[in-house]
DNA sequence: AATATCATGAAAATGAATTTCATGATCATT
DNA sequence: AATGATCATGAAATTCATTTTCATGATATT
């Protein structure tokens, strides 16, 4: 963590970019938070150890780490984007609609299928997202009303 | 088409709505439309028939459909929603990111091995999307600037 | 230490989508 | 055909996430 931490604040300067305090407090906060935050989660998160930072630097800081390639931004159509970590390798999503649980799952062979796909059609991929939305193991057998929102 | 108008009229009924001559051109409208349709380019196409149509109307017509099982919130990080009909059946998208195009297909084999996936854990699936980004062939082979936006 | 440049936070701006509200249209009942 | 009830409409106002602006503070560099 300490290592990625420098490695990231190396690039930024390489970049032309200085170090700060708050700056550093994120980025730090972004890889220890779970998954998929919002700004909104990530802000609060943060501003227990730094309480005067505000929201526009925790989107810019992840902007930031977007373009250095050390986040991702992800969407679940709630409204607000989530962040998720380019640390662990590339992943799809189950995204459950009762609990809001998000589990990541990885299948080569889907992959495989989706570059023939692209390959038909003479379509260079550059990135996808398959996000598969329904209701999670624990809300299928807890009789919870299952509203689809 | 006509039928299909008629139909959609009988099922707002059925559920309590009434009729409206700008409901009925912009539920026209949105099925000769191209696909994928953004709430602006479908309320300037249809003012031409209806000049005084808002886009509040707009708005609420498309997540009137969308409620019947008629069109389909899509969303490729534009900014702006898109809406496609339902009428084609089940297909997923390769979306350029130089000129726009978007590409439809559909693949037992991808649906099948997402069903196996989803089995694995539990999960109880109700709908995915699964959108690949990238460059078409006609963006692939002139040598235009390939931007990642 | 001086200077140039970057980063910050607060407030303002943006822009898509939704809500509110007064008015008009449509339906069912006489 | 008039009546009343309810729905639909469009304009304006509102909401909310995100971005921009701007004056100030922090950080490199010389």
């Amino acid at each position: 963590m300490k290592r990625l931490l420098e490695r990231i604040d190396r690039e930024i300067l390489a970049a032309g970019g200085k170090r700060s305090r708050s700056r550093s407090v994120v980025i730090e906060g972004f890889f220890r938070a779970r998954d998929h935050v919002t700004i909104e989660e990530l802000t609060r998160s943060v501003r227990e150890i730094a309480p005067g930072i505000g929201a526009v630097t925790v989107y810019r800081t992840l902007k930031l780490l977007e373009r250095l390639g050390y986040a991702k931004e992800l969407d679940f159509g709630e409204g607000a984007r989530r962040y998720e970590s380019n640390l662990s390798p590339h992943h799809d999503h189950l995204v459950c609609r009762q609990c809001g649980t998000v589990i990541e799952f990885e299948d080569r062979e889907i992959e495989n299928l989706q570059d023939l796909v692209t390959r038909r059609h003479g379509f260079r991929p550059t990135a996808h997202r398959l996000d598969i939305y329904g209701f999670c193991r624990e809300c299928v057998s807890g009789d919870a009303t299952e509203r689809v929102r």
